[in-house]
RNA sequence: GGUCCCGUAGCUCAGCUGGACUAGAGCAUCUGCCUUCUAAGCAGAGGGUCGCAGGUUCGAAUCCUGCCGGGAUCGCCA
C-alpha cells in the first residue's frame, strides 16, 4: 500500500468528479499533480499541487480549483483537516486510524510492502564494476561496485528483470603488459633473478602465486618458446588468475554478476566488431576522415592521418571518435560499441552502464552509440562514481603502490567488514565525491550512520525479547501482534513513526526511477532516527514504553508498530545488501 | 582550449528531479536527560545573501545563459 498513490488517487477521483458536474473544465491534462510530504509540518501530512497545476490549463483562479477540490474531499472520512493555503496547496492532516492502517498493511503485506510494478517484468542490463582483469581492486571500484548492486535490487523490488553485468577488458595492451609480468614472476619461480619491474608493467606481488602456478605447470618450457605462441597462453592464465581475485573480492561485498562478459569474445569466431561497424556504415555513420590534435596538452606522438571514425557528432559528441588504431587494431571504442550491440541482440531495451569518475568523458560517445545501435530505441543512463577517498581518524591514508603501501578494497573489507563498507558507499551520492573513514565506520556510535540504523533494528528485536517475560504470547509471528488492534496507537511520536513507515514505498519508487539507491540510506537513517526518539521517550515517561505491563491491548498495539519498524528497516537493509542484525552487544 | 561533474551553516552532506513568509540533517560549539524496554541513545540553542550575475515561471537551491572557483577527461590506455 503507498499512501501517495492512494491519496492521489483520491484527489484525482474527486476532480473527475468536478469535471463531470462541470465546474471544472473537461479533458484537462491531470499529469504532474502531486502528492507530497511537505516540509513543514503546519502543513499537514500531505500536501497536493493540483489547483496549481490546473490554474493554467483550466483557466482558473488556483484558490478557486483547491476550494472546489476541498469541498468534494472533505467527505473524505479519514481527513482530521483539510486546508487551502497558500497559492492554492491542499494541505492534507490524517486521523490518526488512517496511519495505522498502514500498519496493519505493512504487516500484511510483509516482504511485498512496497514493492512495485514500474518495471512490469521488462529486461534491464546494469553493467557495474567491470574493471580490469590487471589486479586486485582498488576502493573505487567497490564503490561502482556497490553502487551497481544495490541498483540492481532496487530495480528487481520494483519489478524488473534485472541482469547484473562485468565487461572484462581482457583485450589490448594492457593485457600483454599483464602476460608480460606474468611472464617476469614465472622466470623468478624458477629461480631467477628479476630484479625491478620494468617501467609499464605490474610489479604488484598478486602476480607471484601465477608465475609460481606457470613454473609448476610448465617448468622450464616456456622459457624457449618464442613470443608469439608464449603469450596467448601467459594470457590467458593471468586473466583468468586476476578474474579470481576480483570475483573473490566481490564475494566479499557479496557481490556477484549473473554475466561475465569477455572483450575478447567479441573478436574469436564471428568479429562482431566488424560486423557492427559494417552495421554503421550501412547506415552511413562511418567514414574515413581525420581529425585535429587535441588542444590543451602536449601530445608528441600526435601524426595527422587519415582514420576510421564513427559520426558521435550526429549525436551530440563534440568530436568524431576513432575506430581502428594506427596498428590496424580496433580500439577499445570500437569493441564496447559491438558490446552494446551485443546487449541490444540480447534483447535488453533498458541499459545501465556504472562508470567510475575517470570514464566522464567517455560517457556521450557511448550514448551516441547506443541511439545509432538501437535506432533510438533503447535508453542508456549512465552513473558516475565520483571518486573514494580513504582517511583514518581523519587523516588521508597515503598510498604508493610503489611503497607497497597500497591498499586494496579487499584490505578495507577485511579490516571493517562488508555491512559498513556497502553503507557508507551509499551514503552519499553518486556524482559526489566520497571521503571514507575507516575509523569512523566501526565505532558504534550514533555518529557512525551504519551502526545507528543496524542498532535500531536490533533495538526493535530486543522489544520482542524483553516481552517474553511479561505476555509471553506476544512473539514477534503472533496473531496478537499482526492482528491486533492498533486504534491504541495515538502518540505524537508514534503517529510520527507510522508515517515514516508509510512514506516508504513512494521512497522507493523515486529512488528506482531516478537510479538513485543512495535515497535508500538516508531514509534508513531518517527512519531510524524516528525510531530511536520514540524509544528514548520511554526512558523519560515510561507510560510511552512499548511494553507496558498492565495493558496487554496497548502493549499488542506497539508490538505492532514496533515490528512494522523493523520490518521495514530490514527490507530497506536488504535492497543497499546490508545485514540488519539481531542484537549487537 | 573543448566536454562532463561539483560549488548549500565552521566541517561533511541531503534537498524526493520547480512549490509555500522561518532552505534541512549530522559533526563541531553551548545547555539539559541514565534507581535504563541496550544513554552504543534522546531533547534543546546558536550558526547559511543555497559560488556570482542575469533570464524563464504564479513560484527557482532546483530549469536556461554567461562568468568565478574545484575535480575528471580530451586519437594510437582501458
Amino acid at each position: 500500500m503507498n499512501v501517495y498513490a492512494l491519496v492521489h488517487g483520491r484527489i484525482l477521483d474527486a476532480l473527475k468528479t468536478l469535471q463531470a458536474e462541470g465546474a471544472l473544465p473537461a479533458g484537462l491534462d491531470l499529469s504532474s499533480i502531486e502528492v507530497v510530504p511537505p516540509r513543514d509540518p503546519a502543513h499537514g501530512d500531505l500536501a497536493c499541487n493540483a489547483a496549481l497545476v490546473l490554474a493554467k490549463r483550466a483557466n482558473m483562479k488556483p484558490r478557486a480549483i483547491a476550494e472546489l477540490a476541498a469541498g468534494k474531499l472533505r467527505a473524505d472520512p479519514d481527513l482530521a483537516k483539510l486546508d487551502v493555503a497558500g497559492a492554492g496547496f491542499l494541505n492534507l492532516t490524517f486521523r490518526p486510524a488512517f496511519w495505522q492502517r498502514i500498519v496493519s498493511a505493512i504487516l500484511q503485506e510483509r516482504g511485498a510492502y512496497a514493492r512495485a510494478d514500474i518495471g512490469r517484468c521488462e529486461k534491464v542490463d546494469v553493467e557495474y564494476v567491470s574493471a580490469n582483469p590487471a589486479g586486485p581492486m582498488h576502493v573505487g571500484h567497490g564503490r561502482g561496485a556497490v553502487f551497481g548492486d544495490a541498483l540492481a535490487n532496487l530495480l528487481a523490488f520494483v519489478g524488473y528483470e534485472v541482469t547484473r553485468e562485468y565487461y572484462v577488458n581482457d583485450a589490448g595492451a594492457q593485457v600483454d603488459a599483464l602476460a608480460r609480468s606474468a611472464f617476469l614472476r614465472y622466470r623468478e619461480a624458477l629461480g631467477e633473478e628479476i630484479g625491478e619491474i620494468p617501467a609499464g608493467l605490474y610489479p604488484g606481488d598478486y602476480l607471484r602465486p601465477v608465475g609460481r602456478a606457470l613454473a609448476r605447470e610448465h617448468g622450464p618450457t616456456l622459457l624457449n618458446l618464442p613470443e608469439e605462441r608464449r603469450l596467448p597462453l601467459l594470457r590467458e592464465t593471468a586473466v583468468a588468475a586476476m578474474l579470481a581475485i576480483i570475483k573473490e573480492d566481490l564475494a566479499a561485498l557479496n557481490i556477484k554478476h549473473d554475466v561475465i562478459f569477455s572483450e575478447r569474445s567479441l573478436t574469436e569466431g564471428e568479429d562482431e566488431v566488424a560486423e557492427t561497424i559494417a552495421e554503421l556504415r550501412r547506415k552511413g555513420l562511418v567514414f574515413q576522415g581525420r581529425l585535429a590534435k587535441p588542444k590543451g596538452h602536449d601530445d608528441a606522438d600526435w601524426e595527422d592521418r587519415e582514420q576510421t571514425l564513427f559520426r558521435s557528432t550526429a549525436f551530440g559528441d563534440d568530436v568524431d571518435r576513432p575506430l581502428m588504431k594506427s596498428d590496424g587494431s580496433y580500439t577499445y571504442f570500437a569493441a564496447d560499441m559491438a558490446y552494446h550491440r551485443n546487449k541490444l541482440s540480447r534483447g535488453f531495451r533498458h541499459l545501465i552502464n556504472v562508470f567510475g569518475a575517470d570514464h566522464a568523458g567517455y560517457l556521450t560517445r557511448v550514448k551516441a552509440a547506443v541511439a545509432a545501435l538501437s535506432d533510438g530505441k533503447a535508453d542508456l543512463d549512465i552513473k558516475v562514481c565520483q571518486l573514494v577517498r580513504l582517511f583514518r581518524a581523519g587523516e588521508p591514508v597515503r598510498m604508493s603502490k610503489r611503497a607497497g603501501t597500497f591498499v586494496t578494497l579487499r584490505d578495507v573489507v577485511d579490516e571493517v567488514g562488508r555491512d559498513p563498507v556497502r553503507f557508507m558507499m551509499l551514503y552519499r551520492k553518486n556524482d559526489a565525491p566520497l571521503d571514507f573513514d575507516l575509523a569512523k565506520v566501526v565505532e558504534q556510535s550514533k555518529d557512525n550512520p551504519v551502526f545507528y540504523v543496524q542498532y535500531a533494528h536490533a533495538r526493535a528485536k530486543s522489544v520482542f525479547r524483553n516481552v517474553r517475560d511479561v505476555f509471553p504470547q506476544m512473539c514477534e509471528e503472533a496473531a496478537e501482534v499482526a492482528g491486533a488492534d492498533l486504534s491504541p496507537l495515538q502518540e505524537p511520536g508514534e503517529i510520527e513513526l507510522m508515517k515514516a513507515l508509510a512514506a516508504f514505498p513512494h521512497l522507493v519508487e523515486g529512488a528506482a526511477r531516478a537510479h538513485e539507491p543512495h535515497r535508500l540510506a538516508f531514509y534508513l537513517y531518517d527512519l531510524a532516527s524516528a525510531f530511536h526518539t520514540q524509544w528514548t521517550k520511554g526512558n523519560e515517561s515510561p507510560h510511552l514504553r512499548f511494553i507496558q505491563a498492565h495493558d496487554g491491548k496497548l502493549t499488542a498495539a506497539r508490538l505492532a508498530l514496533v515490528r512494522a519498524n523493523a520490518q521495514v528497516l530490514a527490507a530497506g537493509l536488504a535492497i543497499i545488501g546490508v545485514h540488519a542484525p539481531e542484537e549487537m552487544r
